[in-house]
DNA sequence: TTAAATTATTAGGTTTGCCTAAATTTTAAT
DNA sequence: ATTAAAATTTAGGCAAACCTAATAATTTAA
């Protein structure tokens, strides 16, 4: 028996085990085609091409017009690159003073490169992470993808109190709107008061009070010391 | 008149415009279309098609049958890509504790990845450096190459002395045999006999008296006070 | 100065990863 | 249950970057 383990990708390969793997914790189902389509900005008749290719190196399980799931070895090399992405966007922060909206686009480039060693140096350089910039985990060398409860701020009720610990929404607009009011991962936050017409919440964040809209607040994730109610 | 001067190019592109520059110094002549295939590992008649496309977008004269030459512009990218393989490796060796046989093949990937502020961030933090790990002259931002005047340890007479500045060969094998003897870049010696007949030098180097081969002279660079004669 | 050898170009294919347009299947709405 | 709409797949092409084999130009050697 052969699983064919540790052969080599293509940058195309690449992207799409990445994407599908995203597109898969959504839910149980299979991955569409028109989400993979509009994820990796291709058009749906390219994506079937891809996924059949990928099917055929027992990467992922396809059943026509249902839809794929990565298998046990496709979610393996899924996660591989997904460490080296969160890796780089890390270090670019740390080591090379980019900020947390700059990051995601090089390490879109950098995860492609094939050198264990390079990562692996890269991994002890940063002291073995377990979070990129986004708070997002960092799977370790053997695929291990630590799973925390994560809730949404926008789910808290006042009272509560907790840490922003991430965000869902990681686009620069998004990431320069938080830095703008100074939010960034382990900020400190207390819910005072929470609008039930529009969700809008009055919020203690940096010592300071702010109006979070539910949009915003739909995009953070948070730890928290639920209030006793 | 317009010189498209920021396009983006092909990572194949690229690699042709780096081993054009690099054969290129070897003389005035047109580089040769078999010693781009034999350089780029691509037969011939690939190399020709390239060479086509490269001359259509100016980046390189082109005469048929008499091989091809950079234009100005040409000679600017392949210096970017030049500088970005050099300041790679240093990284590499510096931060990341690569030895310098190692370096190399990773630099040939990371060299391509398309970020400014990257590339820039990595200068910065290995201090605006001048040389790689093997002693070659790191172009600045602007394309300006340090052309220091090196000569070869070969052609060196019984009782020079000087300095270890850079290898001609930058095989894995000759700079682990380099390794093995201690002679690194800055390394000191003095020439203290050459035989006439196969250019074996006797050659203080290391506090040790060392018999060296003609071969290996022949590719260290050193920067000498040549003794008066 | 010619003929042979070498080098380079052209012609015609292949593979990868895209695309559009047409056909098929599934899903949603009467 | 039918039909319309939406999603997916298939068919047929295209461009990039390779390749081999055939042809042409240049160089070298007789
Ligand atoms: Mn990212
Ligand atoms: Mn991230
Ligand atoms: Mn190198
Ligand atoms: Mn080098």
């Amino acid at each position: 028996m052969c699983f064919y383990t540790d052969l080599m990708f293509t940058q195309s390969e690449e992207n799409y085990l990445k994407a599908i793997f995203h597109l898969e914790q959504e839910g149980e189902a299979g991955v569409a085609t028109s989400n993979l389509s509009e994820q990796l900005q291709a058009k749906a008749a390219s994506v079937t091409e891809m996924i059949k290719k990928l099917a055929d190196k027992n990467l992922v399980d396809y059943q026509k017009y249902y839809g794929v799931r990565l298998t046990e070895n496709g979610r393996k090399q899924a996660l591989n690159i997904v460490r080296k992405h969160r890796l780089w966007e890390l270090f670019l922060a740390e080591h090379l003073g980019f900020k947390w909206d700059e990051v995601h686009e090089v390490a879109e480039q950098l995860e492609h490169i094939k050198s264990e060693k390079l990562i692996d140096s890269i991994d002890k350089l940063l002291g073995y992470p377990k979070n990129d910039p986004h708070g997002d985990p960092i799977p370790d060398k053997n695929g291990n993808l630590e799973k925390k409860n994560k809730s949404l701020l926008s789910k808290c009720k006042p009272g509560d109190s907790g840490v922003i610990i991430g965000v869902k929404d990681t686009s620069s607009s998004f990431l320069q709107y938080l830095d703008k009011q100074h939010i960034a991962i382990g900020t400190k936050f207390t819910i005072q008061h929470k609008e039930p017409f529009d969700g809008l919440l009055d919020i203690d964040i940096n010592t300071k009070q702010l109006k979070m809209s539910h949009k915003m607040a739909a995009n953070l994730y948070v730890e928290t010391n639920e209030s006793s109610s």
